[in-house]
DNA sequence: GCCGTTTTCGGCCCGACTGTTTTCAGTCG
C-alpha cells in the first residue's frame, strides 16, 4: 500500500510550499496529505480501478494533486517536488524533525547561513552563529542543539508500528520463491522492540537444498532496494530506499530453531544461554546445540527453539521477554508468568471520533469494534482546552452522552453483546487542576487524564501536577503518562516510581497508549506496576478506525513488561471493569 | 489548491505557548 509514501511526499510538497510564503496551498497539500494516509482503502487500488475521477474523490484531493498521484503511482516520481527541491536544495523533511524548527526557520537558516543539512545545523550551532540569524537567540540555539542531540540518540531507529506493515510485505514475497518453505523475521522486530534498528530476515530451506540463488537474486534486486552490501548463498545484505538494512540468512531445517533463536537475541540472552550450555557439557551456536563425543559433535538439538530451550533444561521462552532481566531465572525456577495473549482484550479504553480530532463517528468505531471481537469501547474525545480539536466543554460532553445512548439501544436491538462507554480525555491543566468540572466527570462512566503542554516542567512540578490530578477521585486512569513521542520529543521529566506508587494508592490505571510513536508506558515502567500491582490499560488511542489495529503494539509492550491478563482492566469483562476501575 | 456553493470565486482551523521581541512570528497540536 503506498498511501503512506504518497502522503509523505504531499507534506513535503506542503512544507516547501511554505518556506516560499505560499498562502493557502501548503494548507491544501498538507490536508491532502492527512486525508490520503487516513484512507482505508489503497490509493493504488483506487486509481487502478476508477481512475483519476475516484482518486478526485477522496476528501482534500482534487484535480492538481489527484495528477501527482498518478504520476507517483506511473513513475514514482513528483515531477514538481523535484522541482522545489532544486530551487530549494534544503533537507526539509530532516531539519524539521527537530522539535521547534518548522519551514520558515529553515528558509531563513539557508538564506543566512546556507544550512542544507542536520549536519550543516550542527557546525552552525556550534560555531554560535545561528543566535545571530533576526528572530533566532541563545535560547533557541540551545533548544535546536538538544533537539539534535535527541535525534543523534534516538536516530536510525525505525518505528515497528510504522515499518511493520512494509516488513510483512517483503516476509511474503519472499515466501513465495520456489524452494522457500518458511520465512520469519527475527531480531528486535521479534522481540517487539517499540523501535527496530535494522531487519534480520531468516529462511528455511529443506536440508539438503543448497540452490539458493533465485531467491537470492530476488532479495538483493527487490525494487526497494537502493545498494547491495553483499549477496551470498546463505546471507545477502541490502539497504532499502528508505534507509534500512535489511539481512537475508538462509536456514536449514537442522538448525533453523537456533539461527531463530541466534539472530532473535538479545545478545545477553543469548549468551546467558550458553553459559547453560556449557554448565552442561554442552555447546550452543547458530547451527545446534552439540555434545561433544570423543572426537565427534553430535547435534542433539537445533531444529525448533522449543527442543533447544528444552534440551537446555528450560521450558520455552518468549520472545518479547528475552532480555537477560531476570527471564532465564524464572525459567529454571519454573516461575515465568503467564503473560497476557494477544487475543485476551475485551475492549479498547481510549478513542477518539469526528466530534474532534477523530476521522470516524462514534457508531462507526463501535463497529470496528465489533467486528475485531471486542465487548466495549470507551469514547475518549479532547476536553476544551485543546482547541484545535475542538475539545469538548461540559455541554457538548452531555450531548455526546446522549448520542451514545442512542447508539447503544440501537446496538443491542440489532442483537450485538457490546457496550459504548461514556468518557472523556480530559487535559491536565498547568497546575493539575483538570479541564473539565467534576460535576460533569462524575456523569462519566471512565475518566482518562492526559497532559498535552507545559512538557518542560522541572521533575518535581510536573511529578506535582500529575499526582494532583490522579489524586482526583473522577479520573480513573492516566493516559500516555510519559507524553513521549518516539523519535520527536522527550518524556515529561517525571519522578515515575512517585507517580506509580500514587496511582497505586489512589486506585488509579495507568495506561499503555498502543499508538506506535507513543508505546507509552514502557516495557521497563510497566514492569514496575505488574510489580507493586497498579492496574494497567492497553489502548489504541484511534483517531481513525485504522488505528484500533495498532492495538497489538500495545500487547507486545504490556508482555514485554511481564505483565498477565490480570493487570489489564480492559481484559476483564465491562462488570468487573466498572466494579473495580472506580475510587469512591 | 480545494471546496462549496452564492455555478465562478471567496474563504480557507485557530488558540496557546515560546522566544523573540516591545507587539509579534513561528511552531505545535
Amino acid at each position: 500500500m503506498k498511501n503512506q509514501e504518497i502522503a509523505k511526499i504531499l507534506f513535503e510538497i506542503s512544507e516547501y510550499l511554505t518556506m516560499k510564503d505560499e498562502p493557502f496551498r501548503p494548507r491544501a497539500y498538507s490536508r491532502a496529505a492527512e486525508s490520503v494516509d487516513a484512507l482505508d482503502q489503497d490509493i493504488e487500488k483506487i486509481y487502478k480501478t476508477g481512475g483519476l475521477a475516484a482518486v478526485e474523490d477522496v476528501p482534500g484531493v482534487g484535480v492538481s494533486i489527484a495528477e501527482k498521484i498518478e504520476e507517483y503511482l506511473k513513475t514514482g516520481k513528483v515531477a514538481y517536488l523535484e522541482e522545489l527541491k532544486k530551487k530549494t536544495p534544503v533537507d526539509v523533511s530532516g531539519l524539521s524533525a527537530i522539535e521547534g524548527l518548522g519551514p520558515k526557520k529553515i528558509q531563513k537558516l539557508y538564506k543566512e547561513l546556507k544550512i542544507r543539512t542536520t549536519d550543516d545545523l550542527l557546525k552552525a550551532v556550534i560555531a554560535h552563529k545561528v543566535r545571530d540569524v533576526e528572530g533566532f537567540g541563545e535560547k533557541t540555539e540551545e533548544n535546536i542543539f538538544k533537539g539534535l542531540q535527541f535525534l543523534k540518540e534516538s536516530g536510525g531507529r525505525y518505528i515497528l508500528g510504522f515499518v511493520e506493515s512494509q516488513i510483512e510485505e517483503i516476509r511474503k514475497r519472499i515466501s513465495a520463491l520456489k524452494g522457500i518453505k518458511k520465512v520469519e523475521i527475527a531480531g528486535s522486530a521479534r522481540r517487539r522492540k517499540e523501535t527496530i534498528g535494522d531487519l534480520d530476515i531468516l529462511a528455511l530451506v529443506e536440508d539438503g537444498d543448497d540452490d539458493t540463488a533465485a531467491a537470492m537474486d530476488y532479495f538483493v534486486s527487490m525494487p526497494e532496494v537502493t545498494r547491495i552490501y553483499s549477496r551470498g548463498t546463505t546471507r545477502s545484505s541490502v539497504r532499502l530506499k528508505d534507509g534500512m538494512d535489511v539481512d537475508l540468512r538462509i536456514l536449514n531445517r537442522s538448525s533453523y530453531g537456533a539461527g531463530l533463536l541466534y539472530f532473535t537475541g538479545n545478545k545477553d540472552h543469548n549468551i546467558e544461554l550458553r553459559k547453560i550450555a556449557i554448565r552442561k557439557g554442552l555447546k550452543l551456536n547458530e547451527y545446534g546445540l552439540f555434545r561433544r563425543d570423543k572426537e565427534r559433535e553430535i547435534k542433539i538439538a537445533g531444529a525448533t527453539e522449543e527442543e533447544v530451550y528444552q534440551a537446555l533444561g528450560l521450558p520455552y521462552i518468549v520472545p518479547e521477554i528475552r532480555e537477560n532481566s531476570g527471564e532465564i531465572e524464572a525459567a529454571i525456577q519454573g516461575n515465568l508468568p503467564k503473560i497476557i495473549g494477544y487475543h485476551d482484550l475485551l475492549g479498547d479504553l481510549q478513542i477518539q471520533t469526528n466530534w474532534t480530532d477523530g476521522e470516524n463517528s462514534i457508531e462507526e468505531m463501535a463497529e470496528e469494534a465489533i467486528s475485531m471481537g471486542y465487548k466495549y469501547i470507551l469514547i475518549t474525545d479532547h476536553s476544551k482546552r485543546l482547541t484545535v480539536a475542538s475539545g469538548l466543554d461540559e455541554k457538548r460532553l452531555a450531548e455526546q452522552g446522549k448520542e451514545i445512548d442512542r447508539i447503544n439501544r440501537r446496538l443491542r436491538d440489532k442483537g450485538y453483546d457490546f457496550i459504548i462507554l461514556k468518557g472523556v480525555e480530559c487535559d491536565i491543566l498547568k497546575d493539575g487542576s483538570l479541564d473539565l468540572a467534576d460535576e460533569a466527570l462524575a456523569e462519566l462512566d471512565i475518566v482518562g487524564a492526559s497532559v498535552h503542554s507545559y512538557f518542560n516542567l522541572p521533575a518535581a512540578d510536573q511529578t506535582e501536577r500529575i499526582i494532583r490530578a490522579i489524586t482526583n477521585r473522577n479520573v480513573d486512569i492516566l493516559f500516555h503518562p510519559t507524553a513521549r513521542v518516539i523519535n520527536q520529543r522527550k518524556g515529561i521529566e517525571v519522578d515515575m516510581d512517585a507517580i506509580i506508587k500514587a496511582a497505586l494508592q489512589t486506585g488509579t490505571t495507568l495506561e499503555i497508549d498502543a499508538y506506535p510513536d507513543r508505546s507509552d508506558l514502557s516495557d521497563e515502567h510497566i514492569r514496575k506496576c505488574v510489580d507493586i500491582g497498579v492496574k494497567l490499560s492497553i489502548d489504541s488511542d484511534a483517531h481513525l478506525k485504522r488505528h484500533m489495529r495498532y492495538i497489538h503494539l500495545g500487547i507486545s509492550q504490556a508482555r514485554r513488561g511481564w505483565a498477565k491478563r490480570s493487570d489489564i482492566v480492559n481484559a476483564w469483562p465491562v462488570e468487573r471493569l466498572l466494579r473495580s476501575i472506580k475510587k469512591d
